[in-house]
DNA sequence: ATGAAAGCGCTAACAG
DNA sequence: CTGTTAGCGCTTTCAT
């Protein structure tokens, strides 16, 4: 026989589909006698609820989308396995989309997740696709994006952390600073942060765009040609640890001593190049506090949206950041 | 109003469901004038069809489930990334669980993924939960693991890389290689190749097991324990990269010389560590094909199931791993 | 080329 | 405490 179905365990057990529904969810009353009989006859037959079927009754899919540019990037892999572990624990699954920052992805990922009727959706994906659909059936919550869209949005203080990075690398004695960053643009926190505090030392700002869609062997080809051709640079602040560890890889090539001649510091934090770069300086992002925090708001808004049809309006939570000063940022005493 | 059905585009377009559901699924014949009507309504109320529903009829729900470990571990999450972006590419979509090594969470996110009418299963996790599963409802291929499961089998050739690598260092002069484990077991091909290697050799063998379920830091803890108290230690071969890259801070912090002094060799060769520490020596496991062998593998199943009840037998599919020489290793002329 | 009716596996009234 | 009756949104025979 194929899968066995409610249906059959109320056979076996001799009793209606309705009292084995009963029993599965817990819901009335039942005799402890009938209860044993039923849970027998699951056992004896194997028997696996249908959660497709169950979820089409109307009622909640327990399912969450969750929509990343790759979790082959540790930050977004660590991010992704703790909201994962945080929602499993509540009950609900999460469907993983890798839209590798191709914005028709995203749309294709955003459709596809509404027409598996998730639950709702968390999403650290770049494009505007997302911050900017219209009407979505499923609240959505985002993490690490400018402000401004028109979901809520849960982040760590891009501004703050690119400010007193710069800033710890001014009062360590840098004076030409430059800013390796994925995309320049307006709303671009870090590099906000960045400008803010050269402006206050009034330094020369110098920001190198290195490019969304490049490979890493691009980024790292231009990070190196920029620092061969720009001898003066005493320091790197780089967008995302990836980045500062090319600078690094730069200084060791050309055998520059790291602090003394160039100072770097990266950006993200995660436990994954913690573990592996230790020496190398970075602004941590609080990433659990970041994972849980979106899951307690889509969680509120899903719970929400049960009464009224409220949505998040795009208020934002900022999350404190630390730096990690390691060793290749000079200590002033 | 709610979610607009497939009855409300039928009711714009003034056909049947049974006419919509025919242009939606492209099935037998309809007018381009009717087809255009149905579009155009579909369109006009924003309809999205119900993919529960839909799998529900007992057709293939296009859901491939996805356990392992845990995707911070850029090892699993780039071979997730993979592995999603192909079955998206086939139109399935990817249920992710983080087992964190928890038997019990294996077993629970199992009897979760068949309750949810997934077409097939993909594992890396580690503990025999999966492998010694009794008769599973949707197909399963593993990756990853010592042979023996039930269960296909896709991983890299870990004897030969083992052998390899400690062969590499032997020629290159060492003559007491430690080699830092997870876990010792009776299957550990890594474990093995290296016994060969040094047993070739006529040297001493000795196997640090760090443990699975410690912490990195503890990890960490005990490298560098062991190898301040054995000074005698002139190779290091590490069962994965994180490993290695503690021996080679501990180096660092001693001043010891690498790769004059201490050589030091990893495994594993993600994209995220060769990036990090590029010096790494390490053994290259091919990971882009592991993703789509393992993809090939399942989508068969899945397809062959459809017509007998085949199951595919452990057999196992073996891939060839690169060394990556870096500059961790002496090179010999 | 299109429609009516039955049913996928389960849950939710409403009786009793 | 338990069973009967509908129906979730869609697909699918079988007619027409």
């Amino acid at each position: 026989m194929a899968q066995p179905k409610l249906h059959d365990v109320a056979r076996v057990a001799g009793v209606s589909p309705t009292t084995v529904s009963r029993v599965l969810n817990n819901r009335g009353y039942i005799s402890q006698q009938t209860r044993d009989k039923v849970y027998e006859a699951m056992a004896s037959i194997h028997y696996q609820p249908n959660a497709i079927a169950r979820s089409l009754q109307g009622a909640k899919a327990h399912l969450v989308g969750l929509i990343f540019p790759t979790v082959a990037n540790p930050f977004y892999g660590e991010l992704a396995s703790l909201i994962e572990s945080r929602l499993a624990d509540e009950g609900y699954k999460v469907v993983l989309c890798n839209s590798q920052d191709r914005p028709e992805a995203e749309q294709r990922y955003l459709d596809m997740l509404v027409s598996h009727q998730v639950d709702g959706i968390i999403t650290g994906a770049h494009s505007d696709v997302i911050a900017n659909s219209p009407y979505l059936a499923a609240p959505l919550v985002t993490i690490d994006r400018a402000e401004g869209g028109r979901y809520p949005n849960v982040r760590c203080d891009n501004l703050q952390g690119a400010f007193d990075a710069t800033r710890l690398l001014i009062a360590s004695g840098a004076r030409r600073i430059v800013h390796f960053t994925s995309t320049q643009s307006a709303n671009n926190l870090r590099q906000q942060g960045y400008l803010r505090a050269i402006e206050q030392a009034q330094l020369i700002p110098d920001i190198i765009e290195l490019g969304f869609a490049a490979s890493a062997e691009q980024h790292r080809t231009r990070v190196f040609t920029y620092l061969d051709r720009h001898r003066e640079v005493d320091a790197v602040f780089a967008s995302n640890d990836s980045y500062a560890a090319m600078a690094l890889q730069w200084a060791e090539q050309e055998r520059i001593c790291v602090p003394d001649s160039l100072q770097i510091i990266g950006f993200d934090g995660t436990t994954t190049v913690r573990g592996l770069l230790p020496h190398l300086a970075t602004v941590v992002q609080p990433i659990e506090d970041l994972a849980g925090a979106a899951v307690d708001r889509l969680l509120h808004l899903i719970n929400a949206s049960e009464t009224v049809t409220v949505n998040g309006e795009g208020s934002s939570e900022v999350l404190p950041i630390t730096i990690h000063r390691g060793t290749t940022v000079r200590s002033v005493s």
